[in-house]
DNA sequence: TTGGCAGAGATTGTATCCAATCTTTGCTAT
DNA sequence: ATAGCAAAGATTGGATACAATCTCTGCCAA
């Protein structure tokens, strides 16, 4: 897998911050797993295929390492991240925190529409299911995450929206590293349940539903492997 | 106010990153309020005091900006963030999710070493309260702060640290603008408490503390004064 | 054969230069 | 006198050029 799998931004209804595009492009490819973890993104090589000059490479490189996706090193360049079995651990320890709370507080504003909306993207994910091809699977990796993001968007604090924007797409790459069944499938109908919470109005309810969900995830990875072993981290290098 | 009150980095021993010192002495001056709301940062200006060229200042700037302590405007420049009272709002609402939990995990991985260290913390906040002077004041804010940031070290969460680092420096501007008494004081046998909690290691206690503790300090906010009057925003420009 | 060293090539870090945009100032016409 | 407009100045956005650092390759010696 290498970095030209991305597909170039054309620039020409978006005169603004062509940094932004180059990062939302980044993001997603790295969510997709079309980039995998410790790819190297060289700053001329990126310029040369959103046709830009680094200046606006690094811009958007520098977003990317403050959100974790990336990991840059001095004079060496900047990777795809590969978040240690620490890393893993910490950034669900964080979501077990942040999401049961902010699916109860969805609970209380949720109105009809947000409501429908859920169900829109729950119908979407089912059928993404039943789809073949690696395209369908990308396709449901991004849409698992975004439902927790829909649900953020429904308590209706954009500062957590961003914070889990973070974390989503950092467990993205941990489930790229550490996931046992590959598909991150599993949890579909968790998103269902919780939905059917919030229609009720039961924010107890969604919160321990939110909880076990984020658990049922994490139980999906094998994070033993490296444990102990900094050195080993290197030996992932292709 | 203006920024000629920020000292210039030396660079003698730190040849690496300028533009993280740079970052962290505005970190520092935003959290100590010497930095108004509002203040433009001249990409000249900073990097003539730092002496350093525009490229390490806009890359320190588009991280505070990312930190939600600068408001970047294209084509117009920087200005440190003047949070709205819906931002604000929203800063504390994450708060109160995050910081009772996070008080809880401390309680459970909390250690003698830290206990000490969570008490000389206090011993130092009190002696601020008894010094006068603008300059103790500023230190009192800063620790005050830094007393969340060290529970949250306690918890041994790089990620939720992190997190928090931008909550309590952008609390730090929502009180420079909406604080009523000025001083953020109130709290500080606020701490004391929780202190006494996570010794006991009643982690439920801790938990709740912290959350009477931060609906303390957002009810010193006065958040009513420009609410629903978006022109005003631009009134409180000198 | 293996270890180390040196130099060439490549890549990043920073400064500087030019273009685009905004702001201000002063003039003109109503 | 005031509103509108235009040109000059200032500031940011982006590209390029140069310096610093790293990596890789090949040679030499043990």
């Amino acid at each position: 897998m290498t970095i030209t799998d991305q597909k170039p931004a054309h620039n020409d209804r978006a005169p603004e911050d062509r940094a932004q595009i180059i990062r939302e492009h980044f993001r997603n490819a790295i969510i997709e797993r079309r980039l995998a973890p410790g790819t190297k993104l060289s700053e001329s090589e990126v310029g040369g295929l959103f046709d830009v000059s680094r200046t606006v490479v690094r811009s958007a490189l520098q977003m990317l390492a403050l959100e974790g996706l990336v990991r840059s090193e001095r004079n060496r360049g900047a990777f795809v991240a590969t978040p240690s079995p620490e890393e893993a651990r910490q950034i669900f320890a964080a979501r077990r925190l942040v999401e049961p709370g902010m699916a109860a507080a969805a609970c209380d504003r949720v109105d009809p529409a947000d409501i429908a909306a859920l169900k829109r993207h729950l119908r979407g994910e089912a059928s993404l299911m039943t789809e073949r091809g690696p395209s369908a699977r990308r396709a449901e990796i991004r849409a698992s995450g975004e439902f927790h993001l829909l649900l953020a968007s429904v308590a209706g604090n954009d500062i957590l929206y961003r914070f889990l924007e973070e974390l989503t797409a950092r467990s993205s790459l941990v489930i790229a590293l550490y996931g046992r069944s590959g598909a991150s499938s599993c949890g579909h109908d968790e998103h269902e349940s919780i939905v059917v919470a919030l229609e009720a109005g039961n924010a107890q309810r969604a919160a321990k539903l939110m909880l076990q969900h984020i658990d049922h995830i994490e139980a999906d990875l094998d994070l033993r492997l490296t444990e102990g072993l900094p050195l080993s981290e290197a030996l992932h290098l292709p």
